[in-house]
DNA sequence: TAGGTACTGTACGGTTCGGTACGGCGTTCA
DNA sequence: TGAACGCCGTACCGAACCGTACAGTACCTA
């Protein structure tokens, strides 16, 4: 997988640079207001194109939803997957790097208006025929990307004997329970925790810490 | 704080007896259309009662979610706060019993559709005067109550020596993080995961394990 | 200059839904 | 018996909003 295409990280994605413009418009309308301010016709307004525009790019209301999480998720960055270190310490400090983005992005106010409209969008149960939508395109171009990221690094990491486990996903998991918590359901929620920078540097300490604590190659 | 008051679990908060089987109603209809599906014409025909009737009990549509929230949260039952085990095994079995309500409770649909629809209400930033508002009352009814009895079992395993910790709280994300990890998000995504027992009580196990290897008493 | 393309701005139809008003029915109480 | 009360069912109103239609404009090309 992830063939060396990657034709255009920013104009990528068949958007045109005008349709682009208006794409970030509407996210800002969305972090600022959530799902129900973005009515199309106060995105024509706020973007300063006709609505009937918007119709012919994007389909309807739904596609511009659409829209806005496909052009958004393509534009996270693809983790340089070269970052193979070689010693320990560079290895503890890889996750951590890791684990920062982790808590940046997560905690970032686009990412968390995006997960509130893709959860608003979950039907119960029977999510028409299509699984899940929205929820589904977030998960797969977002969250996908960065487990990939981590998996690659913790693979890195077994194979160099730093650490040790059966299964990668597991550990994975293990490692984004630990930094997360219960942040990002609280975040969502709207129970606006801190913000500080030294605060995510503390908890990604204790966070690798423990992990490593858990993993730790039983050989050292 | 948490005065001795607790009237009564069952008909507790104002609601009558008729109210409350409309409020039963309203979130079988949440659960299974999340929150647009929840319209006050449709929750009056499907409660057999009259638009009326909801205005006057419950004030606006408003009133109506919050009420299906308070409703729901008055049920979560008080948490046997007597299990106070003696004995380490006893106590690692406790843990495992809180893991495994933990998990039931977080993934179950009644409470996934429930927080999906207070995060539906978060606005971006500066969400009203009324800080939060149903998510809020979610988190103050819901989440606190559990984060209380789980952090009055780690309080007592510390005083019985099983562990050791210097932050209760800390103590307590840890071990969230290690039992839910990123399954509540996903499961909130629409990413449907195993309703199966027996994964839970692995996944329980390993989080168990997990949290004694990190917090276990150096003395041992 | 003429025609075509792409877009803007606005106006309009149609629908959904929140909230209110009103008539009618059953029950309780004097 | 009759009056008051609570509630159901329904009809109705107004607002919001999605989606479409249409006229006008800028730009590009032959």
């Amino acid at each position: 997988m992830a063939l060396a295409h990657s034709p255009d990280p920013v104009t990528d994605a068949a958007f045109t640079e005008r349709q682009a413009a208006v794409l970030e418009v509407a996210l800002n309308l969305l972090v600022e207001g959530g799902d129900k301010a973005l009515t199309t016709a106060g995105l024509a307004k706020a973007a300063n194109c006709s609505k009937e525009s918007l119709y012919k790019w994007f389909g309807d209301r739904e596609g511009i939803l659409s829209a806005i999480v496909t052009y958004q998720a393509s534009k996270v960055r693809g983790a340089d997957e070269r970052a193979n270190p070689t010693t320990k310490e560079d290895f503890k400090q890889a996750l951590s790097a890791f684990s920062e983005d982790l808590l940046a992005v997560l905690l970032s106010e686009t990412s968390l208006a995006l997960n509130r409209l893709s959860i608003g969008q979950v039907r119960g149960e029977a999510a028409r025929g299509e699984s899940a939508g929205l929820g589904a395109v977030l998960v797969d171009r977002g969250k996908r990307r960065i487990e990939a990221r981590a998996i690659h690094l913790l693979t890195h990491g077994k194979r160099q004997r730093f650490i040790t486990f059966d299964d990668a996903a597991d550990a994975y998991t293990t490692l984004y329970g630990l930094i997360i918590g219960d942040l990002h359901i609280r975040a969502l929620l709207g129970d606006h925790p801190d913000l500080d920078d030294s605060e995510h540097q503390a908890r990604t300490r204790a966070a690798i810490d423990r992990f490593l604590t858990l993993f730790a190659n039983a050989l050292d």
